[in-house]
DNA sequence: TTCAGTGCTCTAAGTTTGTA
DNA sequence: TACAAACTTAGAGCACTGAA
């Protein structure tokens, strides 16, 4: 570790740039975060003061005054921080879309997610493990403020993916956790990308010596042009789109402002594969707003493979994501529990880790709940609990709790009479309760866990809303009771199956055993 | 004061150019 | 000859600068 005079001004550090992977790393050896949609930038602390510079190294401390406040309140002498500035959607997903208008509208809406620390009070940590500057970073980050942590996500890496990419997450970020962190491109992070491949009509190609060949693709159907994609097909494959396009010129389409050196008939389709933007669902609606010729392939898509129908039919390809696992699971809350996900999506479990064996097993996950495997009752209490420490938001007290029926001798977790601090969740697992609401199971099972320690008939509740609340600063209880809403005419009662509902009230917890 | 032009962010991969 | 780096492309929205 390089020991620096204090007093001295740091200089802006190239950030280190992971390396694009189809699929994450697989092993012991690496820690998984989520990947968000942002800018990447650094802070830098020092006695000059706080300074934000973009990935080039541009000073827009000026355009994150918020951000730039806020990183004056660490309790440091100097650093160097490595992260994303991100603005969160209604979903509670990072918004790369309004983050643009965020910076010079809506500061109070941009945060910075911390991933890395390069230098603390005079220390270049650049040669020390990842895993040892993230812990450290992490014990200077106080939760629930504009500056937030990008906590790992313990669990296998294709489960996390799978669950990324069903959660409409950009994607995720792979880490060696022995690595040094070394500026520019690098082996030791790997990102990991969710993308959609959709079908487009082929409008024309560009193509020109020296510069990567496009293909002008329109929306089937109305024939609106909806973005260009790179063209990525093998060599074989680029020859024969090159013939089809010959033996197919056509005129440009009317009101067509784009020009292509080679416009084609209609007929020819394409898959593209493209990145999303905000929820899978969210693209293609939000992709077509009526001011023309929107672009909902946001970056550069690939694998634009160009079939006329007839063809495409015998080779029986269909739009959508690759066949997703029939089950996956994902580990939360600092290892204790992990939650798993059944085919159809609706199925949501939460298990002791021990039992992950039984995650193939998707028929017997047709309880549409959250249960507790394990028979260990501080599991959830855990979980809570962690997820309380990581947020740390003082203020609201939960209403209507009060003591542990089940043990009386034991102080609860919300005790009557007790302010508790209010939950939250730091930005990592805000998707992963998010998918959980989406999915309906949010309520009636996290919150029937709750509920089955109370005396109190609504306990759960407000616990839940503040969570909700609290969780998504500001944004998620809004969306998420429209959503309730529009699927069930307002929040459910505490349980929709009753006889299941007195069960676990006499049993204080549902237990679910697999059969072995 | 208004308008036009430029620069900035994000992204990926083919092509060209430069270096070892 | 092989590899690495730079350049190119698209789109949106905003800030900034300079000219009219």
């Amino acid at each position: 570790m390089r020991k620096l005079a204090s007093g001295v001004r740091l200089e802006f550090i190239e950030p280190l740039m992971p390396t694009l992977v189809e699929k994450p790393p697989e092993g012991d050896g690496w820690s998984h975060e989520v990947k968000f949609d942002g800018y990447r930038s650094q802070i830098i602390r020092d006695a000059g003061g706080v300074r934000i510079f973009t990935r080039r190294g541009l000073d827009w401390t000026s355009k994150y005054r918020d951000l730039a406040k806020a990183a004056a309140g660490l309790e440091t002498e100097g650093a160097i921080i490595d992260g994303e500035i991100i603005v969160l959607n209604d979903a509670g997903l990072s918004d790369f879309g309004e983050l643009r208008k965020a910076i010079t509208r809506r500061q109070h809406d941009l945060y910075f997610v911390a991933f890395d620390l390069l230098h603390l009070n005079g220390h270049d940590l650049r040669d020390m493990a990842c895993e040892e500057r993230r812990e450290i970073l992490s014990s200077m980050i106080e939760p629930g403020g504009r500056i937030q942590f990008s906590e790992a996500l313990p669990g296998d890496a294709a489960s996390i993916f799978h669950l990324v990419d069903k959660a409409g997450l950009e994607g995720m970020v792979s880490k060696r956790r022995d690595s040094k962190y070394r500026s520019g491109p690098s082996t030791n992070w790997l990102k990991a990308k969710c993308y959609t491949i959709d079908e487009y009509e082929l409008l024309g190609v560009e193509r020109e010596a020296g510069k990567p060949a496009f293909a002008l693709m329109a929306e089937r159907g109305t024939g609106r042009y909806v973005g260009s994609a790179f063209i990525t097909l093998n060599r074989e494959m680029r020859e024969r789109l090159w013939q089809r396009v010959q033996e197919r010129v056509g005129a440009a389409p009317r009101g067509m402002k784009r020009t292509a050196p080679q416009w084609v008939k209609p007929g020819l389709i394409g898959r593209v594969k493209h990145l999303r933007r905000g929820r899978p669902s969210s693209c293609l609606a939000a992709g077509f707003p009526g001011r023309g010729l929107a672009m909902p392939i946001r970056r550069k898509a690939v694998d634009a493979g160009i079939f006329d129908p007839a063809e495409l039919a015998l080779l029986g390809r269909g739009s959508g994501s690759p066949q997703a696992p029939a089950a996956s699971a994902l580990f939360v809350a600092g290892g204790n529990l992990v939650f798993v996900g059944g085919e159809g999506c609706k199925d949501l479990c939460l298990l002791g880790l021990r039992n992950l064996e039984v995650v193939q097993g998707p028929p017997e996950f047709r309880c549409d709940l959250i249960e507790l495997c394990g028979r260990d009752p501080q599991v959830p209490v855990g979980l809570f609990k962690t997820e309380r420490r990581r947020a740390g938001l003082g203020g609201d007290e939960l209403e209507g709790a009060t003591g542990n029926v089940a043990d009386p001798q034991r102080a609860h977790e919300l005790e009557a009479g007790q302010p508790a601090k209010v939950l939250g969740v730091p930005f990592p697992q805000l998707w992963v309760l998010g998918l959980l609401a989406d999915y309906g199971v949010f309520h009636d099972c996290i919150a029937k866990v709750v509920h089955h320690r109370c005396d109190g008939e609504h306990a759960s509740q407000p616990l839940v809303k503040t969570f909700l609340r609290r969780g998504l600063l500001g944004l998620r209880l809004r969306v998420v009771c429209s959503q309730y809403g529009r699927r069930c005419g307002g929040y459910r009662q505490p349980c929709d199956d009753a006889s299941s509902c007195e069960r676990g009230r006499n049993s204080r917890f549902h237990l679910w055993v697999p059969s072995s």
